[in-house]
DNA sequence: TACCCGTGGGT
DNA sequence: TACCCAAGGGT
């Protein structure tokens, strides 16, 4: 790899060698990603919601619902006039659900505030609900060819290592020292190509175990490598308990099949999506129906129970299936509604919910 | 600040 | 298997 003299870069901070950013810019234009669907227009309304996507979750996830995602809401306008069911509903099972309601929400907020045209600001992008500074410096670095830090998974893994910075990423302390690290290597030009560059060597060169040292147009100069094992960083996280939580799932069937769904509250687990009712104290399932819908309904049967788990603790869910023992009119409330098998759901329903749903059906 | 939020992939 | 973790942000 081609060695290129170091030189003071103006940052306002101090300044690093630039060769780390100049080696990225040159490595990414052969070797980076250039294909991903993103990556057609520098459009800044793509480029938000791939970014939004891409938070937690890996690449291969999201191609096919940015894709479908970009085809029903081609535009912020399509966005902000949707209803946020079938947001939720081209969301579903991309986890994270906070994330498609901050998108909507912020949608309104473009239409309202900056007429209808996504801000070019770093202020202004970060006053927007779901826009935090990493996201910010991707859509400024991407859209507007801004020089602006982003701090990712893989950026947090190439910078420990090439610094050899010790501590856990997550902890504030290391979290600044590394985000002053983004800034000090920011390139004088190319910034796009730099932070793709950057996240492709993160991704594809600089795994979390086993890197690919000898490919990496960073290696000369990596402290971990010098120390002879860039797997000791990024240090992982210290472990913490994992808590079981139970709830009781009322799967509740009319006399021709259809099936009684629940608006979840907007904030927790699976916010705003829909699923079964649930019934959250020790009463019988019977009397919790009554207690909450005025519907009446005996016990079919009590299905096993099944162990969800998520990064921070385990849902206990225990399927009641049940049936209303008098034909009921529509329920004349918004959070619930009769779901006809086979029908278009129109809605976010949770992956294990959906599960149940098509258990459901089939007994 | 520590915790919350989801789902799927990798080891 | 039981973890860790992924193009993080909100509270």
């Amino acid at each position: 790899m081609r060695r290129i003299k170091p030189l003071s870069v103006n940052t306002g901070k101090k300044p690093l060698e630039v060769s780390f950013s100049a080696n990225i810019i040159e490595w990414h234009q052969s070797n980076g990603r250039h294909g991903l669907p993103w990556q057609r227009s520098n459009d800044p309304y793509s480029r938000w919601i791939s970014e939004i996507m891409l938070q937690q979750t890996q690449v291969s996830t999201v191609i096919p619902y940015f894709k479908r995602f970009m085809k029903r809401f081609p535009t912020i306008g399509a966005l902000s006039s949707s209803q946020i069911d079938e947001v939720l509903e081209y969301w579903a099972g991309l986890g994270y659900y906070a994330r498609a309601r901050n998108l909507w929400k912020a949608a309104k907020v473009i239409m309202r505030e900056h007429n209808g045209v996504f801000p070019d600001s770093y202020e202004k992008m970060i006053a927007l609900p779901g826009i935090g500074r990493s996201t910010a410096g991707a859509i400024l670095a991407f859209s507007y060819n801004q020089s602006y830090p982003i701090l990712d998974g893989n950026v947090r893994r190439v910078l420990t290592r090439y610094h050899a910075i010790p501590g856990w990423p997550g902890k504030a302390s290391v979290l600044n020292n590394l985000w002053g690290m983004a800034e000090q290597h920011l390139p004088p030009e190319n910034i796009g190509a730099y932070t793709q560059g950057i996240m492709d060597i993160g991704a594809e060169i600089c795994l979390r175990r086993r890197p690919h040292c000898h490919k990496c147009p960073l290696a000369n100069d990596c402290l971990a490598r010098k120390e002879g094992c860039p797997e000791r960083y990024p240090e992982v996280k210290p472990r913490s308990f994992r808590r079981v939580r139970a709830t009781t799932m009322l799967m509740v069937q009319d006399e021709v099949g259809n099936i009684l769904l629940q608006r979840r509250p907007s904030k927790g687990i699976w916010g705003a999506l829909w699923s079964f009712p649930e019934c959250f104290s020790d009463k019988e399932p019977e009397q919790c129906l009554f207690e909450q819908l005025s519907l009446e309904a005996n016990v079919i049967s009590r299905w096993q129970h099944l162990l969800h788990s998520f990064t921070h603790f385990d849902l206990e869910i225990h399927p009641i299936q049940l049936r209303l023992t008098k034909s009921q009119e529509v329920l004349e409330s918004r959070d619930l509604v009769w779901y006809k098998p086979g029908s278009r759901l129109g809605r976010g329903v949770a992956a294990p919910v959906r599960r149940l749903l098509k258990q459901l059906q089939g007994a």
